[in-house]
DNA sequence: ATAAATGTTCACTAATTAGCTAACTTTGCA
DNA sequence: TGCAAAGTTAGCTAATTAGTGAACATTTAT
């Protein structure tokens, strides 16, 4: 892996050459992090929608901006039931869950 | 809470009388086991549609019958890149999260 | 009815999150 | 520039998951 190669010609070449196929396991590595990576990204958006701070989001939810800051830069894993809090107590909202093919 | 109230008029109006409105600390506890009990059933019935049992499960996402077990039983809580394991060696699928009002 | 397969529970350890405070950095604005 | 607000990082502890094997219970098939 991590030999560059020009010439890519989709973002998905540039996974195969990055991290190796699709259930090779160091790719399986990498969607597991670009998931998590998403989902920091969506709770940001998420906050920024609703116009509040970390610090505003922590409090409603009872934990610190500390915590808030770790899970949007996607620093640590998180329980399911945490993310549920966060989701419901933060903004009011529900997380739903599906399995896609 | 917990008083038993005849009459009932819907699956609502009993999840208030037994856990509270909405909101409440009490009912926000029993939607959280709520979630957590679907999840369990969920995984349940994907494992059964793909006709394996746990321990086929578990030896392909690397873990034991035990551990499915106690996720389909709800048990407990799970950690969200473990959920995204699961049922991406188990079952080649793919974990979606989204936000609903 | 019995045996085999499947599933659940128990008891324990190791690894990781969640929570907390303080210090540090970056951003936005007067 | 310089101040204040917002965000990030570091270090630590307590609580909880993940992992394991063994024992127990339940279901299925012969």
């Amino acid at each position: 892996m991590k030999k560059i190669n020009k010439n890519l010609t989709s973002f998905a070449d540039h996974l195969d050459s990055e991290y190796g196929k699709r259930g090779t396991e160091t790719r399986e590595k990498y969607e597991e992090g670009f998931e998590a990576f998403k989902l920091g990204v969506m709770l940001q958006e998420l906050r920024k929608e609703y116009g509040m701070t970390q610090e505003q989001l922590a409090e409603k939810c009872g934990t610190t901006k500390t915590y808030i800051s770790r899970i949007e830069n996607d620093a640590s894993d998180i329980r399911l039931s945490t993310l549920m809090r966060i989701i419901r107590e933060g903004f009011g909202r529900h997380l739903s869950l599906s399995v896609d093919i």
